[in-house]
DNA sequence: TACATTTATAAGTGACTACTTATGGAAGGA
DNA sequence: TCCTTCCATAAGTAGTCACTTATAAATGTA
């Protein structure tokens, strides 16, 4: 389970990367920083940072007998990268023609809209 | 389940969305492009819609007996709006700041280069 | 050396998940 | 009405995952 999404779906891992977003930190850190908020066990942890590594969301750093965690930008840009590959091929053109639009009728006063595409369905109450 | 994250976290349901980013499709639709790649059932496809669209990631549309689905932008945008948050506090000034140091040393030619934090521990490799 | 501290790994377990086949239900066409 | 098509749900199952306790390994300290 080496993949960066497959980590990123665990909320307990989301959690230990909240906490290294705040500034790298020994394992044991973390442990406290995550008991402080739900009880889970040292090697439960352990375990979570090990994911992480492999799957290339935080670093590891020797320093004495402590292990220095911090957030790999690596592996978020490749999070970051999918879904903004994912994006809608008409957004692209939505917002130019809009603002093209506004340019033709209106003269040059930038107004920033934040229209989504017009025919755009529903999420379903079902 | 209901996170967005844990429904990214499988491998199917993003390529479904992936399917999706093509544009709008119906669910039959979706099932002919999933076995195309790998075999699944159509229970199995509309399983995972159904995930999809719980976590805010796909929205549906009811089109005679067809059920017509596309990429839910809200969804997309609370995983992204998380991975931006994730962002290391320092590297907000990084950039700017070499900025700063370029326009000053050598005017104004805007080379966009890809540098690290300096100190930033590497991956181990154990 | 002996001990303490820090962290990873081993082994076991309950729960969840992704899949399957079988079935039902809704809309369209004869 | 009958049949077909499209899709969701039901039920069952194998595999995976996140957790636990117990233990080992490595470094620092008395």
């Amino acid at each position: 389970m080496t993949g960066v999404f497959e980590a990123l779906g665990d909320a307990t891992r989301r959690r230990v990367l909240e906490v290294l977003s705040a500034g790298q930190q020994s394992a044991g850190d973390v442990v406290t920083a995550l008991q402080a908020h739900g009880a889970i066990s040292q090697p439960g942890v352990s375990q979570h940072l090990r994911v992480l590594r492999e799957a290339g969301l935080v670093t590891v750093r020797a320093e004495g007998t402590r292990r220095v965690y911090a957030v790999d930008e690596a592996g978020l840009d490749a999070a970051r990268a999918w879904l903004a590959l994912l994006a809608d091929p008409l957004a692209a053109f939505e917002q130019p023609l809009d603002a093209l639009a506004t340019e033709v009728a209106r003269g040059k006063r930038a107004g920033r809209h934040t229209n989504r595409s017009p025919g755009r369905p529903e999420r379903m109450t079902s």
